[in-house]
DNA sequence: TGCTCACCGAGCGGAACTCGATCATAGAAG
DNA sequence: CTTCTATGATCGAGTTCCGCTCGGTGAGCA
């Protein structure tokens, strides 16, 4: 099981959202469009403000274009999210190879680091928490919820680094994504660029806990 | 400095959102009724889907009496959280009278224990996320943020139990209430009672982080 | 030269929101 | 204790705006 088995993945999500799958090239252009559109309209307005009409004016399209893609409003917002996610886990991805991680720490820092950099330089990234508290009923895919990038990462680093794995090391990485999402999502909050207080406290936080049930880092390797 | 004057207070945030202060008796009730509708209404369909039409329905009201007191839909939501947070706020402060916490510890344990019990019974309470993320520009009063829990906690914990005050305080507390809340939320995410084992959970996470810096808890009392 | 995919945008239905008419209440006046 | 009345409170038909449809038009592929 490769890292790019586990994390890029192909979009699996776009099954129940886009209406039709684009055939020729200038659609799949489109369709990206309109994702970059809604991800500037969410900065500038938010979730609750954005209507269709101005992302279709935003990416040069129609209403109807929009609407050909999309089901309806919040499907656009979720497509936003899948993109969001799935950028998310090839950067952890890149992250990955480019830093070569020595021990399980510095594999789940670089999912920090990931998580930062696309805070910082992707419009409309904050939409990854959209969603997230809501009562998504048929939610369509599975792997947006916290809990899939939490099995995905107790893969790796059971097998590359030798943790313990099964349902305990998912609960804890699990908890530990909620914990991290909060906190550097409060980064956030006021500061675009991200308060270092709270990354710096995030990762300590993540860190300690994790110690906690599998040793100190070196230990590990 | 009691702890009434730190968590009861007066609905200090009203001044923003509704439209027009209620004179008469009948009034307030009608308030908290569309209130006490939208909550339920919210359970029910979700952020997404709520209605105006709906909470004046389920009020038994007319929707110009949902315009009269606030200007449009989403202040409806805002709201009702201002109102879910008001009543932790004194679900804390009755948690801590009438259990009566002999080390800071358990003083912050009745926090999640307020916090757990209003999930449980009070309808609409896990409203108290919505718009936590979201870009609120002008949020009217700030004593909805997590800072200010923060910052009221901490004098209780500085006061009452000798913990070193100041802004190292505040923001370790910002950094809990952060990690609480969403191991919480994510507790009843699909259980509707809460999954114990988040819950536990979160109490361990707490107790550790706050550990780490004050010090075993019975040295501290 | 067709034939299908992609696109457009006027139009429809419904939800958000307004506003003048009507009812209820508090408190003054007798 | 009863009017009386000013004003708060309520109502709901109507207006505006937005989500979404659909038939017609243009662009790419064989």
């Amino acid at each position: 099981m490769s890292l790019s088995d586990l994390f890029g993945g192909d979009p699996v999500v776009s099954g129940q959202q886009v209406r039709i799958e684009p055939t020729q090239q200038r659609s799949t252009a489109r369709l990206s469009g309109l994702l970059d559109a809604a991800a500037v309209v969410v900065d500038e307005v938010g979730f609750d403000r954005i209507t269709t009409a101005m992302v279709a004016e935003r990416a040069g399209a129609s209403i109807g274009t929009v609407y050909r893609y999309y089901p309806d409003r919040v499907a656009v917002l979720q497509a936003l999210r899948e993109r969001a996610v799935l950028r998310f886990r090839q950067r952890v991805v890149e992250q990955l190879r480019s830093s070569g991680p020595e021990n399980w720490w510095d594999a789940v820092d670089c999912a920090v680091t990931a998580f930062v950099d696309l805070y910082r330089s992707e419009p409309g990234f904050r939409i990854v928490h959209f969603a997230d508290r809501e009562r998504t009923p048929i939610s369509g895919s599975e792997d947006l919820e916290s809990g899939y990038f939490a099995r995905q990462l107790a893969g790796v680093l059971a097998e590359e680094f030798g943790l313990h794995g099964g349902p305990e090391l998912i609960f804890r990485l699990e908890v530990t994504v909620e914990m991290a999402d909060s906190i550097l999502s409060r980064a956030f909050h006021s500061d675009p660029n991200g308060d270092e207080r709270f990354i710096a406290e995030c990762r300590r936080v993540m860190r300690d806990y994790l110690v906690g049930y599998y040793g100190p880092v070196a230990a590990s390797v």
